[in-house]
RNA sequence: GCCGACGUGGCGGAAUUGGUAGACGCGCUGGAUUCAAAAUCCAGUUUCUUCGGAAGUGUGGGUUCGAUUCCCACCGUCGGUACCA
């Protein structure tokens, strides 16, 4: 028997393989367990050390609940419609399917050789149609139904359809776009086209005009999570906000349950909060200003009810609908100015703007509650999807509006005065009201009841809910992503392509590019004309297909159901998911949305998918960066072009082809850092910066690999370098360096594959669990790997001792023997129930420890060892499971039991303190009275030392804790 | 700005309900083995010290017989979010 743990790998892996030992029947009989994995994207760039962690603390977990006698469902499949394998089409010619299945099969290996227990055989891929088919399905659902409110309850839009036949909009409360006021009759008279868009109104997928962000760049509409900094996540394009014909999921209807629901899960304190900021409930009232001169008033929304007798003016948002309607003909000019200049400025300037602009409409309304007259402008600050798009402004007690008044000579009127709150913000709602008619010497909290009740008691408002979520937009204008199913007929009105057609399937297509907002799926005419009307070119979001993959892992093969109903009964949800905390927002809540109207349906069991939820910590790497400046020639051409991490701004340069200049800085934010792989052909010349050589640029504008293809990116940005020279007379650029969160984007990546073949797997397993808390961030680092290594050794010693052979006595063991078996069993098992895996690991470490200075090699120890390390070890812990004449496989093998009687102590070591402070410790047999103890330690001679001289006030004893002496 | 998490040796990190701070591992120092090296094994390793001790868990206060742990204020790091009315 050597420790070959090459041959250790392979010989278990392959044995795993042929008998299925991680395969998992939908076997009732025993309790359930679910545990699950994000789901990965498999990009191009392959694992890298920081997705292991996870994998490798769900992978302990599972074996771990599957040796306690449960029925561990462990799967794993692949999100695999995204937008990097489509620009990485565009780029390379390579269909996104062949990509896909290369990345993919890559990732399964990398999987497989990390001993991951998962049932492969239940794995599912998004973009395939057998799945895809299930995504259209449940998207055809939600189109076919609405939400009613007094039910609180999704329901189908058959039954609008007869209420909206019998009683018009009467005594419907359901989540919508827009308020409608219809007549049985009206409805009635109505033809198709204006049936469907009534519907549209309120089905829960519905198409309509919404701001969206545009990526020209990408050519797709994006949603919130894919946007960061006003830039694309994915490319870092610029994004602008746009009008556009989109369909859109209605989450906001199920805003408050996705809100409750927090309470019943099992998530960290940061991710629920995130999780209700996103949602972003708040409560408040809406008010209605009439507006001189028309009918219909100027609706607002405010928390801060209780300061209407502060409002000088109004602002509302400059996409208002009204905006066109009360600018007077003076104020024309100046409006239109204002909407040309909002037109100009893409997301990025928006946010980074910090000084208030706006325009006077030269309109006015009339304050309800004192009948004064306020001045209406527009401003960039008031956004039209909040709320009502308008706000009234309280300078006084707002920070913006404050700023605003005092740009354009607004009149500012205190309202609260805070002198018994010094410190306090306009946040904390606090203070008393002054200058405030009937609320004057109310508390803020009384004042904003009262006004708001004043309010609805004259008509001219109400309490009223908002929310910041927006409904989730979910057409892309791409080709690798899941159809619409959908048909438009002549009259332009869309209809689910019938159930028994699903799933409506990609067209073979080799150009994806999108032209100007037009899916590339327009030009597959082929396609998408039908004998019954044309087709949605239109396709859903990559998180169509992963917002409910945990139910088909369920049952993965069914072709009648997206999940049997008896199989979903069994599962239920996810027991734990474990992943990390980049997708804690989108994904998770995304997943809830279709989750719960699942459960609408009568579909899932659960009101929620994930139980219990882990998120694993990042792990940083070092990310280099290029950066790119701006050349000014002398005949004041300007000039992107790439220079060294300290070239200063104004310093002279001539390059080649754009002729003599000097460095100017990006308007924005300096010279611009765009992160960078490290081709192998970058040298290191130090720790704190990097070289990039010409060589390496020259080698990579022919290779074919897909970090080719971002690396070229990249460089077109900036189209020469300013090279320097170093000693050899050979060019280079010095990219600047720091630690940062490993990601595809960073391309900082580092891969597993190395270490796991030079120690092993299960030294790579146990060392990455060993690095510290799951959940905690923590920088790479390989140092260490070797203590892990020398441990696994001296386990593997214990068995085989100083020969080749196995070495193992049947003696019986001793009691101490015992106590360090089951002090081990006892922490192990609580520890991994804890998630603690760190110290599961350094537990081992211990009783090894100990089982060596004890001299044992008694299987009576040492194979319940086997069975507790399997889960940390798998490999390992099969060959000497083996060896020792176990059955099949140890992961089968049942979880060893604790036998708390080896743990009870004979004496206890006390610590002895005097004031607090220990000075020795005295053993005491474990069943000594408090009385006995504090006579004995008082007569100990060394105890006594401390005494001497000092009155004793008190002692404190507390068995098995400690003795503590208050002396004076 | 707001929300959340976290601050412990040279490093990663341990410490049930408040009860011996620094487990375990890395690194380092010394030793054994070796012609030598690797590997392995043994001992030591928070700081200061007059070698009796003393101080010590980001900083300053508080509660307690006793605080890494609980409370208050502040500082720092990381993550999220940002004109949300």
């Amino acid at each position: 028997m050597k420790f070959d743990v090459t041959a250790i790998d392979q010989k278990w892996q392959q044995y795993w393989k042929e008998h299925k030992t991680y395969r998992t029947t939908n076997d009732t009989s025993k309790p359930k367990y679910y545990v699950l994995d994000m789901f990965p994207y498999p990009s191009g760039a392959g694992l890298h050390v920081g997705h292991p962690l996870g994998y490798i603390a769900s992978d302990i977990y599972s074996r771990f609940k599957r040796q306690q006698g449960f029925n561990v469902l462990h799967p794993m499949g692949f999100d695999s419609f995204g937008l990097p394998a489509e620009q990485y089409a565009i780029d390379t010619g390579v269909h996104p399917s062949e990509s896909t299945a290369v990345n993919t099969e890559r990732y399964k290996e990398q999987m497989l050789s990390l001993g991951l227990s998962f049932d492969w055989d239940r794995a599912v891929n998004t973009s395939d149609p057998k799945y895809y088919k299930w995504t259209q399905w449940i998207i055809s659902q939600v189109f076919e139904h609405w939400y009613d409110k007094t039910a609180d309850k999704a329901r189908p839009v058959s039954e609008l359809r007869e209420h909206l036949a019998q009683h018009g909009t009467a005594g419907l409360n359901a989540a919508q776009t827009e308020a409608l006021e219809l007549s049985a009759a009206d409805w009635k008279a109505m033809g198709p086209k204006e049936q469907s868009d009534v519907l549209m109104n309120y089905r829960l997928a519905f198409r309509g005009t919404s701001y969206v962000n545009w990526c020209e760049a990408l050519g797709t509409v994006l949603a919130n999570d894919e946007v960061k900094d006003g830039r694309s996540e994915r490319g870092n394009h610029p994004v602008v906000q746009k009008a556009m014909q989109q369909w859109s999921l209605r989450i906001t209807a199920y805003a408050e349950r996705l809100l409750a629901g927090l309470e019943t899960v099992d998530y960290s304190d940061g991710l629920k909060a995130q999780q209700r900021n996103w949602i972003g409930k708040s409560i408040g009232a809406l008010a209605r200003f009439d507006i001189e001169g028309r009918e219909e008033p100027l609706e607002v929304f405010t928390t801060r009810a209780d300061t209407i007798f502060g409002v000088t003016f109004m602002v509302i948002a400059p996409e208002h609908e009204l905006v066109a309607e009360i600018t007077t003909p003076e104020q024309q000019k100046e409006i239109d100015d204002y909407l040309t200049y909002v037109g100009s400025r893409s997301e990025v300037d928006r946010q980074s703007e910090t000084k208030v602009t706006g325009a006077f409409t030269g309109a006015y309304c009339i304050n309800p509650l004192n009948g004064a007259r306020v001045p209406i402008y527009i401003a960039e600050y008031v956004l039209k999807d909040y709320g009502t798009g308008a706000i009234m402004a309280v300078p006084s007690d707002d920070d913006r509006d404050k700023r605003f008044a005092e740009k354009f000579g607004i009149e500012i009127i205190d309202v609260i005065d805070k002198s018994d709150y010094p410190g306090a913000s306009l946040k904390d709602k606090v203070g008393k009201l002054i200058n405030s008619d009937f609320l004057n010497g109310m508390e803020v909290p009384d004042a904003i009841k009262a006004a708001t009740a004043k309010l609805s008691e004259m008509g001219r408002g109400e309490q009223q809910v908002n929310f910041r979520i927006r409904d989730l937009i979910f057409s892309r204008q791409r080709y690798w992503g899941e159809p619409w199913p959908m048909i438009y007929d002549e009259n332009d009105v869309p209809s689910l392509v019938p159930e028994d057609q699903l799933p409506v399937t990609l067209p073979p297509m080799d150009d994806f590019r999108a032209v100007s907002g037009v899916s590339p799926l327009e030009r597959a005419t082929d396609w998408n004309q039908t004998p019954t009307g044309r087709r949605e070119t239109d396709t859903m979001p990559a998180t169509a297909g992963s917002n409910w993959y945990y139910l088909r892992y369920m049952d993965p093969n069914n072709d009648d159901a997206f999940v049997a109903k008896d199989v979903v009964d069994y599962w239920q949800d996810v027991d734990l998911y474990v992943g990390g905390a980049e997708h804690a927002v989108s994904h998770i809540l995304y997943s809830r949305l279709i989750h719960k109207f699942l459960f609408d349906l009568g579909k899932v069991p659960t009101r929620e998918p994930y139980k219990k939820l882990l998120n694993q910590g990042m792990i940083g790497a070092p990310i280099t960066s290029i950066h790119l400046g701006i050349l000014l020639t002398e005949d004041g051409q300007r000039h992107p072009i790439w220079i060294g991490s300290s070239v200063a701004e104004g310093t002279p340069l001539e390059v080649e082809g754009l002729g003599k200049g000097h460095l100017v800085l990006d308007e924005s934010s300096g010279t611009r850092k765009v992160p960078l792989r490290m081709v192998e052909e970058t040298s290191v010349d130090n720790e704190a910066s990097f070289r990039i050589y010409k060589s390496a640029i020259d080698k990579v504008a022919d290779d074919k690999a897909q970090d080719a293809a971002y690396f070229r990116t990249v460089l077109q940005q900036g189209n020469a370098f300013v090279w320097e020279t170093d000693r050899e007379g050979k060019l280079f650029i010095e990219l600047s360096f720091q630690m940062g969160k490993m990601s595809k984007s960073k391309h900082n990546v580092i891969n597993p594959d190395d270490l796991s073949k030079r120690y092993g797997t299960d030294c790579f397993r146990m060392y990455e669990m060993f690095l510290g808390p799951i959940d905690q961030a923590k920088p790479w680092s390989v140092s260490g790997i070797d203590g892990v290594y020398r441990f696994l050794r001296r386990f593997w010693n214990l068995f085989v001792g100083n020969g080749d052979q196995l070495n193992v006595s049947d003696e019986e063991a001793t009691k101490e023997e015992m106590k360090v078996l089951h002090t081990l069993i006892k922490k192990v098992t609580a520890d991994i129930e804890g998630l603690s895996f760190n110290t599961c690991v350094s537990a081992f470490m211990v009783a090894t420890n100990d089982i060596i200075k004890l001299k044992c090699n008694k299987r009576a120890v040492l194979e319940p060892m086997v069975r507790l390390i399997a889960p940390f070890a798998p490999h390992v812990a099969d060959e000497l499971f083996a060896a020792l004449g176990g059955e099949g496989s140890v992961h089968h093998a049942a979880w060893p039991a604790l036998d708390e009687k080896w743990l009870v102590e004979d004496s206890f070591t006390y610590p002895i303190a005097f004031n607090g402070k220990t000075r020795l410790t005295l053993d005491f047999p474990a069943g000594a009275s408090k009385e006995d103890i504090e006579a004995e330690a008082k007569a100990h001679p060394d105890v006594a030392k401390h005494l001497e001289g000092k009155t004793i006030r008190k002692v404190i004893v507390v068995p098995k804790r400690m003795v503590n002496f208050v002396v004076g």
